[in-house]
DNA sequence: TAACAACAATAGTATTACTATTTAAGTTCA
DNA sequence: TGAACTTAAATAGTAATACTATTGTTGTTA
């Protein structure tokens, strides 16, 4: 079995779609690889342009700023999320096990598909962790947040936390423990990696960490 | 009663200290203001420099980068918030007090003292919770991490991991649940005012709302 | 008071973020 | 077919930003 996977993603994110043209799919592509490889703070349109043998002129036809383009690979992320969420839970039942499932997804690389178009995975893994919050930290998030542009994340978070409330319908807190879960997940593992000091980690269960601590965290919070 | 508590930065943060000069001072506080007004991703050294009458070079006598700035200024706070819990803490003997009370700490704005060369503690609070993750979420952390520029973050955690300890010897993730208790505690309140789906806030419980959500998942963890 | 640090200002440069305008490449339809 | 009309992408900029080399100025001490 091979498919692949399209999103609709709001079309405030962007000037031109991406998805339409061969030179958009391009710079998509590109731009998760080049974030990974220098991070999104030296990350710059001209570099971008240079990897792919295009102008800057031409990738600001598509994007506003280097931010809303990070956004588009976020937006793209949190509905992937939640499509797999959805895929991954089909046939389980038992709200326990489907809380255990989607901490495994959170904390675990995503699942590699062979679309020969598809964006690299693991580098895609690697900035949601590293650079997701820079999308939301920033001064003019009131008015960024109008147009909508976070709603695959709203929607990720309510559905994982409507799994909490079938878990446990008199828990109190579901989406903030819901978006602790997203947002924990991610920076733990940054901290596995650089701060490993602010952790618990030791060699052995260096790859199931996370995973360990937020069912701990999570089935305890919901007793 | 009125004091001034002063705290040693480390080193490898600043060229020159701006504690020996009113000049370094003045750029220190109005450092804190202007990212507060404008965000760190607007603030720049030529900006600062016109706050305070002075030029950019300058300014780049005493910090290396904007970056080194923040560091400077998140260590003057996770070294502040460490004084704060220790002194807070002393005549309280009951674990679970100890770590209501950082909870509280960690969930409230920071108290205003009353010397006139002080900085503002509304500001700083504001630039911990939108901008701290800023100063590790870089592609050199690494490299950064070798001069021991977390170390009061690390203590910090490591501080209330012992109290933790304390309270429940058998808990096996002392640490990570410090840290995710940190940086939950900011973003729940960055989310609280700018993306509140992302929890379950209501206008009635939105100054203690935070802190709730934390006790609850943090003595239940440690049950 | 000469020597020499420490300090801060001047005056730059290279890079970055972004834009206005022009040119080229399709599409549509009489 | 080819004129009219879109759409796409390149050229060639500008203003702001991040950072540096050099010079001047002040203060200290021997």
């Amino acid at each position: 079995m091979d498919f692949q996977v399209k999103f609709t993603v709001n079309d405030k994110i962007f000037l031109k779609d991406p998805e339409n043209s061969v030179l958009g799919r391009q710079i998509i592509k590109n731009a998760i690889d080049l974030i990974y490889r220098i991070g999104f703070e030296s990350f710059t349109f001209k570099k971008l342009a240079i990897e792919i043998n295009t102008t800057e002129a031409t990738i600001y036809r598509y994007f506003e700023n280097k931010h809303r383009l990070l956004l588009y690979i976020l937006n793209w992320y949190w509905s992937y999320m939640s499509f797999l969420i959805m895929f991954k839970l089909q046939n389980i039942e038992d709200n326990k096990s489907k809380l255990e499932t989607i901490i495994h997804l959170l904390t675990h690389e995503l699942p590699e598909s062979s679309g020969t178009l598809d964006y690299n995975k693991k580098y895609l893994n690697h900035i949601v962790i590293a650079e997701s919050s820079k999308v939301y930290l920033v001064k003019d998030i009131q008015e960024i947040n109008k147009d909508e542009v976070f709603k695959p994340y709203k929607e990720l978070c309510l559905m994982i936390a409507q799994i909490i409330t079938s878990y446990n319908p008199s828990y109190k807190y579901p989406r903030s423990l819901s978006s602790t879960l997203i947002e924990t997940s991610h920076y733990e593992q940054f901290f596995i990696h650089n701060l490993p000091r602010l952790t618990d980690v030791s060699p052995e269960n260096r790859n199931e960490f996370t995973a360990m601590f937020l069912n701990d965290l999570v089935f305890k919070a919901l007793l």
